[in-house]
DNA sequence: TTGTAGGCGTTATCAC
DNA sequence: GTGATAACGCCTACAA
């Protein structure tokens, strides 16, 4: 924007005053018709924008949601991200991303610097619910809201159903025959990690299979850790013959320890993953996993998010439970027996 | 943040005036210990943090820099938005996350927008560089850096080795015995299309051999483009023994479709990919690829970008050069002799 | 070293 | 229907 050209001089322009001007811009209050087209012409003719910043100084809010994340890099966060500024772009809305790696101390922060910056409205999805994000998140004063929380709070929530990914994947594996089935992944202090192990245990209990502590490990939702868990596994005298992990990312790190090892997915060792990232098809063998639709957590949260900002929704806080599904590949033998 | 406290509020409250105040935050002009102390005692205990709305009217810039990606669903987009945004924060910037969809009409929408909101900086990734961007750029007059843009302009560019990366992975292909190579991915009508096209071609050349057009599928970097490319290439009755492609992605892409068609990697066709996304190791085989260090991306970016909206360095434009390396896994049968 | 006052571009509250 | 005008919170000459 080389030369500033403000509300004042498509008011001189067009003839008229800025309030009229301002009028037309925010399609607020009855204007003749006339004069409306008239400003909309001059609008058009001089390219002019309102400044956004001069706006939020007089609303306090800025068109602007924050969507703080643990981690962009996961694909999963990526694809939501993607779908959400797309969504937005069409509400003129832009999108700030926070990464916070997963981190409490960096979630607070994101949500001090969205008062600083006067968002309009914070997506906000963690691994980890905790009451002390939501006080925050209540006490900024920003519609917001939450990505796999289970916590019932003030706020507008999507997530999947409630253990239902572990279980259903684990649930695949005792259905092929396997008894003696590991756990990989997700770390054990946070919620979703609880939530990813309960589903497991219960399949588990619910088959009168043996819930054995040796056979989960826990670290975290990396690569990495899969890839840990993977050697752990691998030296069990005591094998599992199936291994569920917590997300895909986990179970492509299981599954170069147990290539590196030699053991063969799925003929030694089954494997099934969780979320369905697009490289879970790409991978050798082509991983079992459980859908995790991105877009349908994007779209859901987007439009409860403006509900509330635009105030055409101001009922209790409502909950949208995504269905998760088995995605069948080559990750797991059938009719093992042992 | 519920009750506003104002510049006027800490004044009040410190017994100065707001000058003395705004002083203080800004560190701008001398202030007496005594008083500078008394200010911050009083801005800590109210948790006074500036209005940056108002601040952004007087300054017409914002603390916000506007990332322009091709596709944030990219892993090495994802990384470099990490990197970015963690960087920024230490500087109390906020990174506003654009998606073009490789689109140049977005990209300019996207540079509107960044006006719109008077963005304090931009750092724009495209994989097809234009005149028309850079023009919109320089009339923005807004901080920017160029990725991977090889065109010589006003900005501040950080890109890989021209022609490079897949000159190198070309390259170690024909040093393995390979003679019939093929390329993959790339969209022949974009920058980055054509300067890899141009590294395959040119290491073909330099060794003297054929460049059959029939050789080349150019389509898109997408995991689908490198899909239809692999079963491109497994109708050929003269196959290559092995293929270029354009990124990582695509060489997924390739490795599914040939793994449908029963094609043995690397023993019947080798492949070779580009950019070293994390996935590229957990691929079966893992794959062989050239890297593109996404956080020297990031950082050297970043950099650059600071010294110009701080007026640091007002110079020439500068250009930095990432080094790409191959990295051998492997999805390359090494002594092919046909 | 510190304070006073004006204005940045909008929107909102009045009047007309 | 339309127009003056007062804020919004901050920065910055200019004064003291």
């Amino acid at each position: 924007m080389s030369k500033k050209i403000t509300i004042k001089d498509i008011a001189r322009e067009a003839g008229v005053s800025v309030t009229t001007v301002s009028r037309v811009i925010n399609k607020t209050g009855r204007i003749g018709s006339k004069t409306r087209e008239k400003i909309n012409k001059v609008i058009e003719e001089f390219g002019y924008h309102p400044n956004s910043a001069a706006q939020s100084m007089k609303t306090g809010r800025t068109r602007n949601i924050f969507f703080v994340v643990p981690d962009i890099t996961n694909p999963f966060y990526a694809s939501l991200a993607k779908e959400l500024q797309l969504l937005s772009r069409e509400k003129n809305y832009n999108i700030t991303l926070y990464n916070t790696n997963e981190s409490l101390k960096e979630e607070l922060r994101a949500i001090e610097t969205a008062c600083e910056v006067c968002a309009g409205g914070i997506v906000f999805a963690s691994i980890n619910e905790s009451r002390e994000v939501i006080d925050k998140l209540l006490e900024a004063d920003i519609p917001a809201v939450l990505l796999n929380s289970y916590l019932k709070c003030e706020f507008d929530t999507v997530h999947g159903e409630i253990n239902a990914g572990t279980y259903l994947s684990t649930n695949y594996l005792i259905e092929n025959g396997h008894k003696v089935i590991g756990f990989a992944g997700a770390p054990a202090d946070t919620t979703v990690g609880k939530s990813r192990k309960q589903g497991y245990i219960t399949a588990l209990q619910n088959a009168g299979l043996n819930v054995d502590e040796k056979l989960s490990f826990e670290m975290g939702f990396s690569e990495d850790a899969g890839y840990k868990a993977g050697k752990y596994f691998s030296t069990l005298k005591k094998k599992p013959t199936a291994i569920c992990c917590a997300n895909d990312i986990v179970a492509m790190g299981v599954l170069t320890a147990l290539y590196e090892e030699g053991i063969v997915v799925p003929d030694d060792i089954s494997i099934v993953g969780m979320d369905d990232i697009i490289y879970s098809r790409i991978s050798r063998p082509p991983l079992t996993s459980v859908s995790n639709d991105s877009n349908v957590f994007a779209r859901s949260a987007f439009s409860m998010l403006f509900e509330r900002i635009e105030n055409t929704y101001e009922g209790e806080p409502r909950e949208i439970i995504v269905e998760r599904n088995l995605i069948i590949r080559e990750s797991v033998s059938t009719n093992k027996c042992n």
